[in-house]
DNA sequence: CGCGTACTTGATCATACTCAATGCACGTGG
DNA sequence: CCACGTGCATTGAGTATGATCAAGTACGCG
């Protein structure tokens, strides 16, 4: 059904943009392979990491009512995507109501998805952030098939740091601590999982043992 | 044309629930006057609080996706709303497609703010927080032909400060500080606005002059 | 007017930032 | 093949910012 509006693949080489702040709004795009951070510049001298973008994923969605993307897509590593002509998508829409509902429930979702690193930002300190960010990347590579429990980060440490709003010394220094207690092994981009729960537990969300 | 669906008004006391956190998703909220915090219970001794929200602002348009409220909402003072049952609304939308492209455009915004949030809790210390936090309730309150100098805080310190992810005392020496440099005046509750372009700077939405 | 809630202020302490130096891996050119 | 350069990761030392704890005060409301 959706595959009848697709126009064509895209290729990205490592630190291509994929679009950029302030552009156009004209696709909206699917993630076949590969992964890309989304960031802005506010002011002139910072950047600031917004998300990151595994297959599977949608991206750009939210630029819908703008008319505008608003940040720039960036592939971590080589990529390939699918663009989705917006306009022809809303045609679509106007026939099939179906696909209305679901561009609604899939931005509602990006909605709480949002919310949910509100809350994450919030209250916690450094090991709390990087543990939800860990179980956060793990569910989604679930989500999509793929194993849980040992990934690649395809983002920098520094990129981390940026995303969760800590330096990037501090990144590694609470991932050096979580190897010493035996949560998980990490060597270089390459992490293992070894205890979810406990993970869990750090990220705040059972009832708080540490 | 929205005027067709409404329901009907509801009246709300400082402190009672609108609706709550889990609750099935039955109707989306217009603001007629008052305010509301929105705030979640993620494990059982922590809350926190996701927003705040103001006359002629929509509420609740993000449980689209989960069919059920993503978070609780309570007045904090007396308010009173609208109720628009949404499954009449998506009957509407199924007639006229400019109301589904509004519904679009909104959540888009509401995405929007999200990614914003996310962006101050990310880089940025308390001063700033609170800049930001102060500018954007100032504008807000604009758009909706309010003064944007001079306004009521109708949230508590504490609130602000769990929303910011600052410590309640934090909140008031920041503001102590804005005052003694003659960026504000506060008094209790009440707040007046003397230099938004320094406040603004001090937020990071300038190149940067301290 | 009295009570309670919110706000304010001060002192101490911990966490995470900054700065600086070094290590490590990759790719490039001699 | 090895020397070199670049970029990223790591480690350490010192510091500053904001949290926590503990009083004390003002304000709103019955």
């Amino acid at each position: 059904m959706l595959e009848r509006v697709i126009k064509h693949r895209r290729l990205l080489e490592r630190g291509e943009d994929l679009f950029r702040q302030g552009e156009r709004f004209r696709y909206v795009y699917a993630i076949k392979s590969g992964s890309l951070k989304t960031y802005t510049a506010a002011n002139q001298k910072t950047v600031q990491v917004t998300g990151f973008h595994l297959p599977g994923e949608l991206l750009a969605l939210d630029a819908v009512g703008a008319g505008a993307y608003l940040y720039s897509a960036r592939a971590l590593q080589t990529a390939s995507v699918c663009e989705f002509p917006f306009d022809r998508l809303e045609e679509l829409g106007a026939l099939a109501r179906g696909i209305q509902r679901q561009l609604l429930r899939i931005m509602g979702g990006q909605i709480q998805h949002e919310l949910s690193m509100h809350m994450l930002h919030c209250k916690t300190d450094a090991p709390a952030r990087v543990a939800t960010f860990l179980v956060n990347l793990s569910m989604r590579l679930a989500e999509r098939g793929l194993s849980r429990a040992q990934f690649r980060l395809s983002m920098s440490r520094e990129d981390i740091g940026n995303y969760l709003g800590l330096a990037k010394e501090t990144v590694i220094r609470v991932l050096a601590e979580f190897e010493h207690r035996r949560l998980i092994s990490v060597s270089g981009k390459s992490l293992r999982i070894h205890d979810v729960y406990r993970l869990e537990s750090l990220a705040g969300l059972h009832a708080a043992i540490t």
